[in-house]
DNA sequence: GCCAACGTTGGC
DNA sequence: GCCAACGTTGGC
């Protein structure tokens, strides 16, 4: 079982508008960059636990937990002409996005704020989130790094 | 709104 | 294959 961290800017999709989906559960599409892609098509396996992420917004952090609910299939919106997310050069013989399935689980009791994980980074070797430049979407947990952010709540 | 960091694109 | 230009992310 691996642990993974995914941000969506709660203005686009939050933790609360998972909550809210249909079983509780969203595909995850629109993810553009490769490594955040073959995190999801490599790494992910039904089960693996998700930090959910606040971005963008006034205090990024950690807000709630999901499951990764699928392995990873094509993102159906890069075939979609005018969608936000078209891709054309992806061709449906060779889908070029993907995404996975996730599903809610809970909501923390508060945010983990991003400030508040910074000042922890001591106990917290490596977490990439913390690393400079990170503008990854999706990040890889080690478990140590998951249990200890869970003490926290 | 600013800007640092980073990924991607495309000319050469 | 290099690298400048450009677009995006995301904290502040």
């Amino acid at each position: 079982m691996n642990y993974w961290l995914m941000k969506s800017e709660p203005d686009c999709f939050s933790i609360d508008d998972l909550a809210g989906r249909p079983n509780k559960t969203e595909a995850w599409d629109g993810v553009r960059n490769y490594q955040a892609r073959n995190f999801m098509r490599d790494g992910m396996k039904v089960g693996d636990g998700v930090f959910f992420y606040h971005s963008n917004c006034e205090i990024p952090g950690i807000v709630g937990v999901a499951t990764i609910a699928s392995t990873a299939y094509p993102d159906p919106t890069q075939f979609i002409q005018d969608h936000e997310h078209y891709d054309p050069t992806a061709k449906p013989e060779e889908p070029r996005w993907l995404l996975v399935d996730v599903k809610y689980q809970r909501k923390l009791k508060r945010t983990i704020s991003l400030a508040e994980l910074k000042a922890q980074e001591a106990a917290l070797p490596g977490f990439q989130l913390l690393m400079k430049g990170n503008r990854l979407s999706i990040i890889p947990v080690r478990k140590e790094h998951w249990d200890y952010i869970l003490t926290l709540e």
